[in-house]
DNA sequence: CAGCCTAATATTGTCGACAATCTGGAAATA
DNA sequence: TATTTCCAGATTGTCGACAATATTAGGCTG
């Protein structure tokens, strides 16, 4: 269907990086799995989906064992793959995690953001403002928004491998996380003003405030979400 | 060669977990490439490899790619995969992440470890203590023991996923560092030290103490690190 | 009717062959 | 001689077929 272009005005200094048909289709189905197309726990039928991505099963197969790397599909032998159930429990351990990378990555954000750096977070929040107001945006700044901000402020980190992990990983387990149980963090205002101080933080070079900021962010989205399930499970 | 035979006495609850041709390769190729027996950055020849372990190239593949998840090896289409050569920078960059995740996994640690949990650190560091005196236990406790440390205590964290990042990725990571740079810490009193100190505190049930000292106790090894590379610098 | 055994079916695991792409070196040209 | 072009070899990417294993359905027995 969608034929792949180079998006770029003129001649990309990157020749058009060769990809295979295991990278398309893993990049496919992460994004269905991801975005909740699939069922938790469903089956993984490979001549199936084989045939709806028109391609024979060795590509595929390969596909779901990169798939398994991101820790998106749970492999048995001679079983099949299976795409990960994500309980509470298992979105608290990674709350855990991030609270402690993403103060890392606050920490040195501070240390190397440049003055742009610092102007750019300041612009997506000022959008997220204005989306904010909006139920829709609202919505939109809960769900997207804030892995947005997040996202940002990894790339400031300059350490590619905690980038790679945050931003290739654990980001994408959130999402699904976040598509399977359908749940709404459902505190915009607070985020919001709590992204600002963090921007403060980075802007002053204050790496061990933002390490501090950061980390507390994340507790609270940690605690709200404990607390949701204790509601749910009485 | 090797049989697949039921280790444990009687029969196992586990009736033996069924493993394919690509499991068993994944092992062997990241033993071997984790004891070094790949120099960094060689290329993996496909039909040289699947010859040499008796397989097709099928299930080899499946390999290689499980072996990119864990970032031992680099993919380029149409290339082929090489075998990961770390620089001090990326070395540096792991210190980063294993100060924050374990110092992550001392703080979870310290609520949950049991007396015997604690005993079982005292065990291993009491070992340890008879091997340094010697040169080659010296040796073996800077290049393995200190992981064995490491690595019981992550796993008295509780947290899966931390336990899975930790001793199924990141130590692989390290252990190919060292194999590829036969770099010694060289610093075994203090590290014995500090390592009784983190026990103090987890036997205390002192979390935010254990927490501090384990980020300290990598911050220092980290710093060792970095001054060894300036060192070979100039 | 419940439970178990058995056979038929479907799915995964593995293989060998072919196509597409890259790599290295020889030959031709300036 | 330096550079470019082109070809042959090697390597990776893909496919379809077969073998091994698991799953399901049906019938049998108690």
């Amino acid at each position: 269907m969608a034929e792949i272009v180079d998006i770029s005005s003129g001649e990309s200094p990157v020749p058009a990086p060769a990809r295979t048909l295991a990278d398309n289709v893993f990049d496919q189905l992460r994004s269905a799995i991801v975005g909740g197309e699939f069922a938790p726990g469903s089956k993984i039928n490979e001549p199936q989906l084989a045939e709806r991505y028109g391609i024979s099963r060795g590509p595929l197969r390969e596909a779901i064992r990169r798939l398994e790397g991101c820790k998106l599909v749970e492999i048995k032998p001679n079983v099949g793959a299976k795409v990960v159930s994500l309980n509470g429990l298992q979105a608290i351990e990674i709350y855990e995690i991030r609270e402690s990378l993403e103060g890392l990555a606050c920490r040195l954000a501070a240390a190397r953001a440049t003055a742009a750096d610092c102007e750019s977070l300041r612009n997506l929040l000022a959008q997220h403002e204005l989306q904010i107001e909006s139920e829709n945006g609202r919505r939109y700044y809960q769900q997207e928004g804030d892995l947005d901000f997040h996202f940002q402020v990894v790339h400031l980190s300059g350490n590619q491998r905690l980038i790679q992990l945050l931003c290739g990983e654990l980001y994408h387990l959130l999402r699904l996380y976040r598509a399977q149980t359908s749940s709404q963090p459902s505190r915009p205002e607070q985020a919001f003003r709590e992204h600002h101080r963090i921007v403060d933080a980075i802007e002053e070079q204050d790496g061990e405030l933002a390490e501090i900021l950061m980390r507390r962010h994340i507790a609270n989205a940690k605690a709200m979400l404990i607390s949701q399930l204790k509601q749910s499970d009485t």
